[in-house]
DNA sequence: CTGAAAGCGCTTACAG
DNA sequence: CTGAAAGCGCTTACAG
């Protein structure tokens, strides 16, 4: 280990100033080119490591973007979360990563930490329970907030997410058309306006199609794969026999396909079952998942690029963006 | 937004010096209680936000852990954080997470990043390509590093991971038992020292056991679904036809069970297929998966544990180990 | 084009 | 038990 290098070891090195070698370092026209060259040369033959810290204190802003999400694992996330990072990299700003698993006192400590770190932004997708409130006293420390997937009522921050309700309507609407008239809805917790509004679009379409809705054919849960797998198990045992599931998510009816196949039924066959995100994995499993696409690599970048504006002092631009999802066939929907 | 309240903003308002302030926010028992109380109070009602730059900036430490991995969509990293994130948690550390997708320029770019924001240490999960000297570069700016998963040649850093040939040589072997002589190993990049260990372990067992590796049934590649199911459409489609599979890992098998039941083979019945990791995903997905136990709960605790104990001066003690693989018997293998 | 000086918000000897 | 003062490594007016 070594001595530190800063900017007066440069400094005295060459002579100059430390302000010299500070602006020289940000190649600051103030500084001559020659002045520039010489202190650039020695700042990379002593191997000098700039101070966010320091500079950070001095000027109040980081370079941090906050990023909360529920669960990177899950790859609609993971996409989002590419999109973000392709983003923001061309603005030389670096970000901060919390997996809340929606849990909210990881998600307060989390913030906390940003805010200590004087982070720049926070782009979250809220933990389940968040309220306006919470996401207001974030702004009443200065830090922009953005919204992704999911909204928080009363909030007046920008949101980026798909338009859920019209979505699970669609793949809904693609069973029915099929001749489906028993069909379960599966995953999703009704608490988070995600889950409503997916409820709301699967309950819509089968009354619009005369379909009494069967409270025993709808099952809530987390949404990962187990979620799926067991939930259509105890689905099944309860001697209830849909012929048809529409999936809260892609990961859920990954996850259904699989607790299909475990006794005895085959997806796309027997049951006919939807997705919705269309994750790169819906493609290849088999059969093919058909799903709805809910715009993940759009949101990610959109989210990245409003962060940017409203720290360049463009946010009074920014608007909230609900887009379209689209409906992606494949083959583990068929005529019933 | 409001005004920034600082220590001497405290200061002020309770007629107290900064130096108490700051030791009564530790709990200092140099303060009477009566006055940290007083002061504790005052900072809540204040919002006093702690500055971490500020102080990181004076002590010189941070209480930041970079970690660096290839790919956490993949569970098995997935699991390997979460490890990670309990053991520090308790330990009032906070991570900083990179994703580098064995890209070796987001891994030095992150990791200077790390130095700038002065991190206390790093826990990394090497990017193909990286040598000793990287890591040293680290350690030469007082950064203790701890490997994870992957090993680098001629390093002195303590190494926490599984023994790789070990375990893809009880998966070959389990697959001779079965009575297979035509086996493919499909995934893992044979340039990394992982992909090296397990091609070694599974041409061991199929030399042990007389059979004469077919280089045509070897095909590295990525780990993820993707390829599994890519390779395995692939071999099929130039004329071979193995009975069984190893596989690199779980989501190569996932993808490569996939890529079967799209040709008309269904995993476990026409096609053996084994994997690596034993993820969460691998017993629930139909067919259950046989596969092998990579330790990797285990791995990521040790490596949190000796990333604290190494900064808290007791770093003398840490010593690498090896993990031995556990085999996991389920229903993507049976008897030819 | 370059330098001297102040200050960001902490913590830590040191003095009393 | 409490306070005054220095200093961590930057950047930014300001002066020349």
């Amino acid at each position: 280990m070594k001595a530190k290098i800063t900017l007066s070891t440069i400094a005295e090195h060459l002579g100059v100033s430390t302000a010299t070698v500070s602006l020289a370092l940000r190649d600051s026209s103030l500084v001559a080119k020659a002045t520039r060259e010489k202190i650039k040369a020695s700042a990379a033959e002593l191997g000098y490591i700039y101070d966010r810290r320091a500079a950070s204190l001095r000027t109040s802003r980081s370079g941090i973007i906050g990023v909360l999400m529920h669960d990177i694992t899950n790859p609609f996330y993971a996409e989002i979360l590419l999109a973000i990072e392709d983003e923001l990299e061309a603005s030389r700003r670096i970000f901060l990563l919390c997996n809340h698993r929606d849990n909210l006192k990881t998600q307060t400590n989390f913030i906390d930490t940003l805010l200590q770190f004087g982070a720049d932004g926070v782009i979250v997708s809220p933990a389940l329970g968040t309220t306006a409130q919470d996401l207001e006293k974030i702004e009443h420390n200065g830090l922009p907030v953005i919204l992704i997937a999911r909204s928080i009522e009363g909030a007046s921050v920008p949101t980026f997410r798909g338009n859920d309700k019209q979505g699970i309507q669609i793949a809904t609407q693609h069973l029915i058309d099929l001749g489906h008239k028993e069909i379960a809805f599966i995953g999703g917790l009704r608490d988070t306006i995600t889950g409503r509004e997916r409820s709301d679009g699967y309950l819509t379409a089968l009354n619009q199609a005369g379909i009494k809705p069967d409270p025993a054919l709808q099952m809530g849960s987390q949404s990962t794969r187990l979620d799926g797998y067991e939930s259509v198990r105890a689905l099944f045992a309860s001697g209830k026999n849909p012929t048809g599931i529409v999936c809260f998510n892609d990961l859920i009816a990954l996850g259904v396909m699989s607790g299909l196949r475990s006794i005895g039924k085959e997806p796309g066959v027997d049951v006919s079952v939807t997705g919705y995100d269309n994750i790169s994995e819906a493609e290849i499993f088999s059969p093919a998942l058909t799903t709805i696409w809910n715009a993940q690599q759009e949101i990610g970048k959109a989210a990245a690029r409003a962060m940017v504006e409203t720290l360049q002092g463009g946010g009074a631009g920014v608007k909230s963006i609900y887009f379209e999802p689209k409906f992606v066939e494949r083959n583990s929907t068929s005529q019933i």
